[in-house]
DNA sequence: CGTATCCGATACAGCGGTGTATCGAACAGG
DNA sequence: CCTGTTCGATACACCGCTGTATCGGATACG
Protein backbone atom coordinates (compact mmCIF):
# COMPACT_ATOMS: atom_id res chain seq x y z
CA UNK A 1 0.00 0.00 0.00
CA UNK A 2 2.81 2.07 0.02
CA UNK A 3 1.80 5.51 0.85
CA UNK A 4 -2.19 6.57 1.52
CA UNK A 5 -2.39 10.03 2.55
CA UNK A 6 -5.50 9.30 4.08
CA UNK A 7 -4.37 8.01 7.32
CA UNK A 8 -6.30 5.95 9.55
CA UNK A 9 -4.07 5.88 12.73
CA UNK A 10 -1.13 7.80 12.08
CA UNK A 11 1.26 5.36 14.02
CA UNK A 12 4.85 5.90 15.58
CA UNK A 13 6.48 2.93 14.93
CA UNK A 14 5.81 3.53 11.11
CA UNK A 15 7.26 6.40 11.15
CA UNK A 16 10.41 5.25 12.95
CA UNK A 17 10.79 2.36 10.53
CA UNK A 18 10.51 4.62 7.59
CA UNK A 19 12.96 6.82 8.25
CA UNK A 20 15.42 3.92 9.85
CA UNK A 21 14.83 2.25 6.03
CA UNK A 22 15.40 5.82 4.22
CA UNK A 23 18.91 6.11 6.19
CA UNK A 24 20.09 2.34 5.45
CA UNK A 25 19.17 3.03 2.10
CA UNK A 26 21.08 6.29 1.89
CA UNK A 27 24.30 4.34 3.24
CA UNK A 28 23.30 1.05 0.69
CA UNK A 29 23.05 3.44 -2.37
CA UNK A 30 26.37 5.75 -1.57
CA UNK A 31 28.39 2.40 -1.34
CA UNK A 32 27.13 0.75 -4.20
CA UNK A 33 25.29 2.45 -6.45
CA UNK A 34 21.00 2.28 -7.38
CA UNK A 35 21.21 -0.55 -9.73
CA UNK A 36 23.26 -2.76 -7.63
CA UNK A 37 21.76 -2.63 -4.97
CA UNK A 38 18.76 -5.31 -3.83
CA UNK A 39 15.50 -4.61 -1.59
CA UNK A 40 17.28 -7.51 0.76
CA UNK A 41 20.77 -5.39 1.23
CA UNK A 42 18.48 -2.47 2.07
CA UNK A 43 16.33 -4.42 4.81
CA UNK A 44 19.24 -6.08 6.35
CA UNK A 45 21.31 -2.95 6.73
CA UNK A 46 18.26 -1.56 8.05
CA UNK A 47 17.42 -4.57 10.34
CA UNK A 48 14.26 -5.27 9.13
CA UNK A 49 13.07 -8.04 6.79
CA UNK A 50 11.41 -7.40 3.30
CA UNK A 51 8.04 -7.56 5.29
CA UNK A 52 8.66 -3.76 6.59
CA UNK A 53 9.97 -2.83 3.32
CA UNK A 54 6.94 -3.88 1.36
CA UNK A 55 4.70 -2.50 4.08
CA UNK A 56 6.21 0.65 3.48
CA UNK A 57 7.27 1.24 -0.15
CA UNK A 58 6.15 -0.35 -3.47
CA UNK A 59 9.49 -0.82 -4.78
CA UNK A 60 13.38 -0.05 -5.17
CA UNK A 61 12.52 3.04 -7.54
CA UNK A 62 10.14 4.18 -4.99
CA UNK A 63 12.28 3.97 -2.12
CA UNK A 64 15.16 5.51 -3.95
CA UNK A 65 12.51 8.80 -5.29
CA UNK A 66 11.73 8.90 -1.69
CA UNK A 67 15.57 8.99 -0.31
CA UNK A 68 16.63 11.86 -2.97
CA UNK A 69 13.10 13.91 -2.01
CA UNK A 70 14.19 14.32 1.21
CA UNK A 71 17.82 14.66 0.94
CA UNK A 72 17.24 17.34 -1.82
CA UNK A 73 15.14 18.79 0.32
CA UNK A 74 17.30 19.17 3.23
CA UNK A 75 20.03 20.28 1.52
CA UNK A 76 18.08 22.96 -0.53
CA UNK A 77 17.03 24.42 3.20
CA UNK A 78 20.73 24.51 4.09
CA UNK A 79 21.78 26.36 0.87
CA UNK A 80 18.66 29.06 1.41
CA UNK A 81 19.84 29.34 4.69
CA UNK A 82 23.52 29.57 3.99
CA UNK A 83 22.73 32.40 1.41
CA UNK A 84 20.53 34.40 3.26
CA UNK A 85 22.44 34.74 6.22
CA UNK A 86 24.45 37.57 5.96
CA UNK A 87 21.56 40.18 5.31
CA UNK A 88 21.15 42.79 2.39
CA UNK A 89 25.13 42.48 2.68
CA UNK A 90 27.91 42.24 -0.37
CA UNK A 91 30.19 40.14 0.45
CA UNK A 92 29.78 37.55 -2.48
CA UNK A 93 33.35 35.29 -1.34
CA UNK A 94 32.35 34.59 2.06
CA UNK A 95 28.83 33.26 0.23
CA UNK A 96 30.35 31.30 -2.02
CA UNK A 97 32.20 29.56 0.78
CA UNK A 98 29.31 28.82 3.06
CA UNK A 99 27.48 27.49 0.07
CA UNK A 100 30.55 25.24 -0.93
CA UNK A 101 30.43 23.93 2.26
CA UNK A 102 27.01 22.74 1.96
CA UNK A 103 27.24 20.67 -1.01
CA UNK A 104 30.79 19.59 -1.66
CA UNK A 105 31.30 18.39 2.31
CA UNK A 106 29.17 14.97 2.26
CA UNK A 107 30.50 12.82 -0.86
CA UNK A 108 27.72 10.32 -0.29
CA UNK A 109 25.45 12.78 -0.99
CA UNK A 110 27.14 13.56 -4.08
CA UNK A 111 27.08 9.50 -5.31
CA UNK A 112 23.24 9.53 -4.60
CA UNK A 113 22.97 12.87 -6.67
CA UNK A 114 24.74 11.35 -9.48
CA UNK A 115 22.66 8.34 -9.79
CA UNK A 116 19.96 10.35 -9.22
CA UNK A 117 20.88 12.68 -12.20
CA UNK A 118 21.68 9.65 -14.34
CA UNK A 119 18.54 8.39 -13.36
CA UNK A 120 16.65 11.28 -14.05
CA UNK A 121 18.30 11.40 -17.82
CA UNK A 122 16.97 8.26 -18.70
CA UNK A 123 13.05 9.23 -17.38
CA UNK A 124 11.43 12.39 -18.76
CA UNK A 125 9.18 12.86 -15.78
CA UNK A 126 11.95 12.30 -13.04
CA UNK A 127 13.86 14.44 -15.39
CA UNK A 128 11.16 17.51 -15.29
CA UNK A 129 11.18 17.12 -11.36
CA UNK A 130 14.71 17.59 -10.83
CA UNK A 131 15.12 20.41 -13.12
CA UNK A 132 12.29 21.91 -11.20
CA UNK A 133 14.53 21.88 -7.89
CA UNK A 134 17.47 22.63 -10.10
CA UNK A 135 15.68 25.64 -10.66
CA UNK A 136 14.30 26.46 -7.86
CA UNK A 137 18.15 26.42 -6.23
CA UNK A 138 19.39 28.89 -9.35
CA UNK A 139 16.63 31.66 -8.49
CA UNK A 140 17.45 31.48 -5.10
CA UNK A 141 21.32 32.18 -6.22
CA UNK A 142 20.08 34.60 -8.92
CA UNK A 143 18.14 36.79 -6.07
CA UNK A 144 21.43 36.39 -4.14
CA UNK A 145 23.81 37.61 -6.77
CA UNK A 146 21.02 40.61 -7.55
CA UNK A 147 21.42 41.86 -4.18
CA UNK A 148 24.92 42.00 -4.41
CA UNK A 149 24.79 43.37 -7.81
CA UNK A 150 25.47 47.18 -6.51
CA UNK A 151 29.00 46.65 -4.65
CA UNK A 152 30.07 43.56 -7.33
CA UNK A 153 29.72 44.36 -10.94
CA UNK A 154 28.72 41.45 -13.20
CA UNK A 155 30.87 40.89 -16.30
CA UNK A 156 29.27 42.05 -19.57
CA UNK A 157 28.33 38.61 -20.85
CA UNK A 158 25.82 37.54 -18.72
CA UNK A 159 22.71 39.28 -19.63
CA UNK A 160 20.92 38.86 -16.58
CA UNK A 161 21.09 37.70 -12.87
CA UNK A 162 19.18 34.63 -13.70
CA UNK A 163 22.21 33.98 -16.39
CA UNK A 164 25.17 34.68 -14.23
CA UNK A 165 23.45 31.53 -11.68
CA UNK A 166 23.24 29.45 -14.37
CA UNK A 167 26.59 30.12 -14.75
CA UNK A 168 27.31 29.48 -11.38
CA UNK A 169 25.25 25.93 -11.39
CA UNK A 170 26.93 24.94 -14.18
CA UNK A 171 30.61 25.74 -12.40
CA UNK A 172 29.20 23.69 -9.64
CA UNK A 173 28.32 20.56 -11.31
CA UNK A 174 31.45 20.70 -13.42
CA UNK A 175 33.75 20.96 -10.20
CA UNK A 176 31.55 18.28 -8.18
CA UNK A 177 32.56 15.65 -11.46
CA UNK A 178 36.07 16.03 -10.66
CA UNK A 179 35.83 15.68 -7.05
CA UNK A 180 33.76 12.32 -7.62
CA UNK A 181 36.78 11.23 -9.21
CA UNK A 182 39.77 12.64 -7.28
CA UNK A 183 38.20 13.10 -3.51
CA UNK A 184 40.11 15.96 -3.65
CA UNK A 185 37.61 17.64 -1.38
CA UNK A 186 39.73 20.95 -0.15
CA UNK A 187 40.95 20.98 -3.76
CA UNK A 188 37.91 21.34 -5.58
CA UNK A 189 36.59 23.69 -2.94
CA UNK A 190 40.14 25.85 -3.90
CA UNK A 191 39.03 25.00 -7.83
CA UNK A 192 35.07 26.29 -7.01
CA UNK A 193 36.16 29.55 -5.49
CA UNK A 194 38.45 30.53 -8.41
CA UNK A 195 36.06 29.42 -11.17
CA UNK A 196 33.16 31.55 -9.92
CA UNK A 197 35.78 34.49 -9.62
CA UNK A 198 36.88 34.29 -12.93
CA UNK A 199 33.66 34.09 -13.91
CA UNK A 200 31.63 36.74 -11.65
CA UNK A 201 33.93 39.64 -11.56
CA UNK A 202 34.15 41.82 -14.80
CA UNK B 1 38.93 -16.74 -21.22
CA UNK B 2 37.81 -13.57 -22.58
CA UNK B 3 41.82 -12.09 -23.62
CA UNK B 4 44.61 -14.12 -24.43
CA UNK B 5 46.89 -11.59 -26.26
CA UNK B 6 49.18 -14.34 -27.10
CA UNK B 7 46.59 -15.80 -29.95
CA UNK B 8 46.83 -18.65 -31.37
CA UNK B 9 45.03 -18.16 -34.23
CA UNK B 10 43.83 -14.50 -35.06
CA UNK B 11 40.22 -15.33 -36.45
CA UNK B 12 38.53 -12.96 -38.19
CA UNK B 13 35.09 -14.02 -37.26
CA UNK B 14 35.79 -13.52 -33.52
CA UNK B 15 36.98 -9.73 -34.16
CA UNK B 16 33.16 -9.56 -36.02
CA UNK B 17 31.07 -10.87 -33.44
CA UNK B 18 33.13 -8.93 -30.75
CA UNK B 19 32.38 -5.63 -32.43
CA UNK B 20 28.79 -6.54 -32.67
CA UNK B 21 28.55 -7.37 -29.17
CA UNK B 22 30.38 -4.22 -28.24
CA UNK B 23 28.32 -2.10 -30.24
CA UNK B 24 24.80 -3.47 -28.98
CA UNK B 25 25.84 -2.95 -25.46
CA UNK B 26 26.50 0.69 -26.54
CA UNK B 27 22.95 1.25 -27.91
CA UNK B 28 21.52 -0.91 -24.58
CA UNK B 29 23.51 0.67 -22.09
CA UNK B 30 22.63 3.78 -23.15
CA UNK B 31 18.98 3.11 -23.19
CA UNK B 32 18.87 1.28 -19.72
CA UNK B 33 21.86 2.23 -17.51
CA UNK B 34 24.96 0.07 -16.74
CA UNK B 35 23.49 -2.12 -13.42
CA UNK B 36 20.08 -2.24 -15.67
CA UNK B 37 21.50 -4.53 -18.02
CA UNK B 38 21.41 -8.24 -18.00
CA UNK B 39 24.11 -9.88 -19.99
CA UNK B 40 21.30 -11.92 -21.97
CA UNK B 41 19.54 -8.38 -23.19
CA UNK B 42 23.33 -7.50 -24.48
CA UNK B 43 23.00 -10.85 -26.59
CA UNK B 44 19.54 -10.59 -27.73
CA UNK B 45 20.13 -7.29 -28.88
CA UNK B 46 23.76 -8.40 -30.54
CA UNK B 47 21.77 -11.44 -32.20
CA UNK B 48 24.15 -14.20 -30.04
CA UNK B 49 23.70 -16.19 -27.10
CA UNK B 50 25.70 -16.41 -23.87
CA UNK B 51 28.03 -18.59 -26.01
CA UNK B 52 29.45 -16.09 -27.58
CA UNK B 53 29.43 -13.57 -24.96
CA UNK B 54 31.09 -15.53 -22.36
CA UNK B 55 33.71 -16.48 -25.18
CA UNK B 56 34.70 -12.81 -25.57
CA UNK B 57 34.11 -11.36 -21.86
CA UNK B 58 34.48 -12.63 -18.39
CA UNK B 59 31.41 -10.61 -17.70
CA UNK B 60 29.41 -7.51 -17.42
CA UNK B 61 32.02 -5.07 -16.09
CA UNK B 62 34.53 -6.22 -18.40
CA UNK B 63 32.53 -5.91 -21.77
CA UNK B 64 31.50 -2.46 -20.08
CA UNK B 65 35.23 -1.04 -19.39
CA UNK B 66 36.31 -2.05 -22.94
CA UNK B 67 32.84 -0.28 -24.98
CA UNK B 68 33.92 2.54 -22.69
CA UNK B 69 37.69 2.25 -23.69
CA UNK B 70 36.71 2.12 -27.13
CA UNK B 71 34.74 4.89 -27.58
CA UNK B 72 36.59 7.20 -25.38
CA UNK B 73 39.61 6.70 -27.79
CA UNK B 74 37.36 7.29 -30.72
CA UNK B 75 36.08 10.35 -28.70
CA UNK B 76 39.72 11.42 -27.69
CA UNK B 77 40.90 11.66 -31.55
CA UNK B 78 37.98 13.10 -32.70
CA UNK B 79 38.65 15.54 -30.55
CA UNK B 80 42.59 16.13 -31.16
CA UNK B 81 41.60 16.50 -34.84
CA UNK B 82 38.85 19.29 -34.11
CA UNK B 83 41.75 20.98 -32.05
CA UNK B 84 44.76 20.73 -34.79
CA UNK B 85 42.09 21.43 -37.45
CA UNK B 86 43.50 25.15 -37.83
CA UNK B 87 47.31 25.57 -37.92
CA UNK B 88 48.88 27.67 -35.55
CA UNK B 89 45.93 30.10 -36.08
CA UNK B 90 44.02 32.22 -33.67
CA UNK B 91 40.66 31.56 -34.25
CA UNK B 92 39.44 30.01 -30.41
CA UNK B 93 35.70 30.78 -30.75
CA UNK B 94 35.90 28.18 -33.99
CA UNK B 95 37.69 25.57 -32.07
CA UNK B 96 35.43 25.39 -29.38
CA UNK B 97 32.35 24.93 -32.14
CA UNK B 98 34.26 22.35 -33.77
CA UNK B 99 34.83 20.53 -30.47
CA UNK B 100 31.58 21.39 -29.49
CA UNK B 101 30.14 19.31 -31.73
CA UNK B 102 32.15 16.02 -31.13
CA UNK B 103 31.68 15.78 -27.33
CA UNK B 104 27.62 17.37 -27.29
CA UNK B 105 25.99 16.10 -30.20
CA UNK B 106 25.73 12.40 -29.56
CA UNK B 107 23.44 11.77 -26.13
CA UNK B 108 24.03 7.68 -25.92
CA UNK B 109 27.80 8.46 -25.45
CA UNK B 110 27.00 11.40 -22.85
CA UNK B 111 25.02 8.43 -21.24
CA UNK B 112 27.80 5.91 -21.34
CA UNK B 113 29.93 8.23 -20.14
CA UNK B 114 27.94 9.16 -17.00
CA UNK B 115 27.04 6.04 -16.67
CA UNK B 116 31.11 5.13 -16.39
CA UNK B 117 31.61 8.25 -14.26
CA UNK B 118 29.37 7.13 -11.61
CA UNK B 119 31.21 3.72 -11.87
CA UNK B 120 34.49 5.03 -11.47
CA UNK B 121 33.83 7.58 -8.36
CA UNK B 122 33.11 4.23 -6.96
CA UNK B 123 36.16 2.34 -8.03
CA UNK B 124 39.55 4.18 -6.98
CA UNK B 125 41.01 1.79 -9.99
CA UNK B 126 39.07 2.47 -12.36
CA UNK B 127 38.96 6.31 -11.68
CA UNK B 128 42.88 6.16 -12.10
CA UNK B 129 42.19 5.23 -15.70
CA UNK B 130 39.53 8.01 -16.00
CA UNK B 131 41.41 10.76 -14.37
CA UNK B 132 44.24 9.83 -16.63
CA UNK B 133 42.03 10.40 -19.69
CA UNK B 134 40.83 13.19 -18.80
CA UNK B 135 44.45 14.92 -18.14
CA UNK B 136 45.30 14.07 -21.60
CA UNK B 137 42.60 15.78 -22.90
CA UNK B 138 43.31 18.61 -20.79
CA UNK B 139 46.73 19.07 -21.96
CA UNK B 140 45.41 18.71 -25.38
CA UNK B 141 43.17 21.65 -24.85
CA UNK B 142 45.88 23.47 -22.76
CA UNK B 143 48.49 23.09 -25.97
CA UNK B 144 45.97 25.11 -28.20
CA UNK B 145 45.53 27.33 -25.87
CA UNK B 146 48.94 28.09 -25.50
CA UNK B 147 49.23 28.24 -29.12
CA UNK B 148 46.23 31.36 -29.05
CA UNK B 149 48.13 33.05 -26.24
CA UNK B 150 50.07 35.40 -28.47
CA UNK B 151 46.75 36.81 -29.70
CA UNK B 152 43.53 36.12 -27.35
CA UNK B 153 44.77 37.30 -23.74
CA UNK B 154 44.28 34.74 -20.88
CA UNK B 155 42.46 35.99 -17.80
CA UNK B 156 44.39 36.69 -14.72
CA UNK B 157 42.58 34.56 -12.64
CA UNK B 158 44.11 31.93 -14.59
CA UNK B 159 48.16 31.14 -13.50
CA UNK B 160 48.45 28.86 -16.77
CA UNK B 161 47.31 27.24 -19.62
CA UNK B 162 46.56 24.12 -17.74
CA UNK B 163 44.79 25.98 -15.27
CA UNK B 164 43.20 27.36 -18.10
CA UNK B 165 42.07 24.36 -19.68
CA UNK B 166 40.75 22.90 -16.34
CA UNK B 167 38.39 25.31 -16.56
CA UNK B 168 37.38 24.70 -19.98
CA UNK B 169 37.03 20.75 -18.98
CA UNK B 170 34.49 22.06 -16.11
CA UNK B 171 32.67 23.86 -17.78
CA UNK B 172 32.04 21.06 -20.40
CA UNK B 173 31.04 18.88 -17.61
CA UNK B 174 28.57 21.42 -16.36
CA UNK B 175 26.71 21.83 -19.34
CA UNK B 176 26.58 18.21 -19.95
CA UNK B 177 25.14 17.80 -16.60
CA UNK B 178 22.35 20.13 -17.55
CA UNK B 179 22.14 18.84 -20.99
CA UNK B 180 21.68 15.54 -19.99
CA UNK B 181 18.44 16.68 -18.29
CA UNK B 182 16.63 19.44 -20.83
CA UNK B 183 17.59 17.38 -23.83
CA UNK B 184 18.43 20.82 -25.63
CA UNK B 185 21.69 20.35 -27.53
CA UNK B 186 21.93 23.37 -29.15
CA UNK B 187 21.06 25.50 -26.17
CA UNK B 188 24.17 23.43 -24.61
CA UNK B 189 25.55 24.50 -27.15
CA UNK B 190 24.72 28.00 -26.97
CA UNK B 191 25.64 27.80 -23.46
CA UNK B 192 28.98 26.47 -23.21
CA UNK B 193 30.15 28.58 -25.95
CA UNK B 194 28.82 32.04 -23.47
CA UNK B 195 30.63 29.92 -20.76
CA UNK B 196 34.09 29.57 -22.31
CA UNK B 197 33.93 33.50 -24.05
CA UNK B 198 33.44 34.57 -20.43
CA UNK B 199 36.40 32.02 -19.04
CA UNK B 200 38.97 32.60 -21.63
CA UNK B 201 38.65 36.39 -22.13
CA UNK B 202 40.20 38.90 -20.11
C1' DC C 1 -6.65 -3.10 31.27
C1' DG C 2 -9.02 -4.75 27.28
C1' DT C 3 -9.40 -4.75 22.46
C1' DA C 4 -9.38 -3.54 17.69
C1' DT C 5 -6.04 -2.32 14.56
C1' DC C 6 -1.68 -1.97 12.56
C1' DC C 7 2.86 -3.45 11.47
C1' DG C 8 6.50 -6.31 10.41
C1' DA C 9 8.42 -11.33 10.56
C1' DT C 10 8.03 -15.72 8.35
C1' DA C 11 7.04 -19.07 4.79
C1' DC C 12 6.35 -20.10 0.05
C1' DA C 13 6.27 -20.31 -4.95
C1' DG C 14 8.42 -18.74 -8.90
C1' DC C 15 11.14 -16.24 -12.12
C1' DG C 16 15.16 -14.58 -14.37
C1' DG C 17 19.76 -14.43 -14.74
C1' DT C 18 24.38 -16.72 -14.07
C1' DG C 19 28.20 -19.58 -15.22
C1' DT C 20 29.85 -24.09 -16.93
C1' DA C 21 30.29 -28.11 -19.70
C1' DT C 22 29.51 -30.15 -23.97
C1' DC C 23 28.86 -30.53 -28.85
C1' DG C 24 28.20 -29.47 -33.67
C1' DA C 25 29.36 -26.20 -37.22
C1' DA C 26 32.33 -22.75 -39.34
C1' DC C 27 36.73 -21.64 -40.65
C1' DA C 28 41.82 -21.17 -41.86
C1' DG C 29 45.75 -23.66 -43.59
C1' DG C 30 47.76 -27.21 -46.11
C1' DC D 1 38.99 -31.07 -50.46
C1' DC D 2 40.52 -32.38 -45.82
C1' DT D 3 41.68 -31.69 -41.13
C1' DG D 4 42.63 -29.65 -36.76
C1' DT D 5 41.26 -25.88 -34.35
C1' DT D 6 38.11 -22.27 -32.88
C1' DC D 7 33.80 -20.30 -32.04
C1' DG D 8 29.33 -19.99 -30.52
C1' DA D 9 24.74 -22.60 -29.60
C1' DT D 10 22.48 -25.61 -26.39
C1' DA D 11 21.47 -27.81 -22.06
C1' DC D 12 21.89 -27.94 -17.20
C1' DA D 13 22.21 -26.96 -12.31
C1' DC D 14 22.00 -23.23 -9.34
C1' DC D 15 21.31 -19.36 -6.72
C1' DG D 16 19.41 -14.83 -5.28
C1' DC D 17 15.91 -12.00 -5.35
C1' DT D 18 11.07 -10.84 -5.87
C1' DG D 19 6.36 -10.39 -4.39
C1' DT D 20 2.44 -12.29 -1.84
C1' DA D 21 -0.17 -14.35 1.75
C1' DT D 22 -0.47 -15.35 6.44
C1' DC D 23 0.18 -14.87 11.28
C1' DG D 24 1.67 -13.33 15.86
C1' DG D 25 3.11 -9.54 18.57
C1' DA D 26 3.14 -4.56 19.28
C1' DT D 27 0.53 -0.31 19.74
C1' DA D 28 -2.89 3.27 20.21
C1' DC D 29 -7.16 4.29 22.26
C1' DG D 30 -11.29 3.93 25.08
Amino acid sequence: MAVDGTAGRVTRRRLRTRARLLDAAFTVFAAKGFGHVSIEEVCEAAGYTRGAFYSNFAGLDELFFALYAQRAELIAEQVSGALAQDGPDLDVAAAVDRVTDVLLLDRDWLLVKTDFLVHAARDPDVARGLLEHRARLRRAVAGRLARARGHTVLPAVFGDAEDAAHAVVAAYDGVTTQLLLDRDAEGARAWLRQLLTALLTA
